[in-house]
DNA sequence: ACCCGGCACGGAACTCAGTACCGTCACAGC
DNA sequence: GCTGTGACGGTACTGAGTTCCGTGCCGGGT
């Protein structure tokens, strides 16, 4: 890893070849591709480790509330990020003006989205508009994520990227949070709703409210 | 691209060179790449051209309102689809299975989020967090049209997909649109009781309140 | 009729990523 | 000692994409 990134920042990515990175690294070109599946796959190294990790968190927890959940998920990738600004600011040049590593670098973003889209359909099971609710959330919340984070990159890590993002992600849940989160199918057993037209006799309200608690 | 579909549907898209392309459509290899960049170009002929014309679309109208102007935007992309719908879902099952060519997708897609986002960051230029709100708009329409899309896509074309297309901006439309109508037809006339067991969620509270409401 | 400009096409050879196969070496166990 | 196992490296291959060059075609000018 050292001696590619040394090469590509030297004559950029796509002057450097396979057989020019195993050359300095000092290792043979078939030992490359057993640590890297492809050569792209050098510039991303972490990032199979922290899908893992949010596909797992996002597992762990359902009693959070979903959009909630999900934001917390994408907070995990922006530590991976902050954990070393300074090679992440040099990733992102890189990613910026080579377009296969962009590509890359979608499909990753990629998986991230469709991990949150499938929690959220999990959530959002059975409701109305369920699937359609979670892929419009997921991808609004890594939207606002990758502006905040982006904006971080672009000044060479500079400032505060936690705050950036969670202001961000507090603009996705006020759009949101409260307009469109759904009900839960689960839920009856500890709130109950019941909407009556005025004028609706008294006995009803009452008969459907003893119901509700059980007590009918 | 006759002789390319009829090799990769027989044999699948990996299975098949670009040799044998040419060797069956009776032309050079070379002329091949001149008329497609690579051979992932090959399945998707006419996102060239739509993006081009999104791109004028954008440009050619400020006097909307921008969000509604964007969702216009999407559109545009549906009807390239729904011009022929056997070829869409042929492609669509493509690019299902293969990794390769749902990269590319997410590239062209990209693209258009892209150009999307960049018009609403003119529209929303001075605004208070503009480029975020442009962002997630742009991410938010794109997942909303592509979710219906798809589903369109996986009934094998039958169906009313612009309805579907419509109905799921109009969710977004609703979360983000300056001019958002409440759903509420008859609210005032109604009567809403919530009951709930101390220890509940406020969250869910909050979900059933809006179920109870009809603001799914 | 002749030449000449551009141009679409095709072929041959090349670069490079990625893969398949195989040989080597070190190290563990009995 | 022998043998299995696993990491490593080399060689040769496939296939995408590029470069260079040669060829035939067509229109216009002289």
């Amino acid at each position: 890893m050292a001696a590619a990134f040394r090469l590509f920042l030297e004559r950029g990515y796509e002057q450097t070849t396979v057989d020019d990175i195993v050359a300095l690294a000092g290792v043979g070109r078939r030992s490359f591709f057993r640590y890297f599946p492809s050569k792209e796959d050098v510039v991303f190294p972490d990032h199979e480790r922290c899908l893992a990790d949010m596909t797992a968190f996002l597992a762990a927890g359902a009693d959070d509330e979903p959009v909630h959940r999900v934001c917390d998920a994408a907070r995990l990738v922006l530590l991976m990020y902050t954990e070393n600004p300074a090679f992440s600011v040099q990733r992102y040049r890189l990613t910026r003006q080579v377009p296969g590593l962009r590509a890359y670098e979608l499909s990753v973003v990629w998986r991230y989205e469709r991990a949150m889209a499938g929690y959220l359909r999990a959530r959002f099971a059975g409701l109305r508009d369920g699937t359609l609710r979670a892929d419009v959330i997921a991808a609004a919340v890594v939207a606002a994520h990758n502006n905040a984070l982006r904006s971080w990159l672009r000044a060479d890590g500079k400032g505060d990227a936690e705050a950036a993002v969670d202001h961000a992600l507090e603009h996705v849940r006020a759009a949101f949070g409260s307009a469109a989160v759904p009900p839960v199918t689960e839920g009856p057993d500890d709130v109950v709703v019941i909407v009556s037209r005025r004028g609706a006799p008294l006995w009803r309200v009452v008969q459907e409210l003893e119901t509700a608690l059980g007590r009918g």
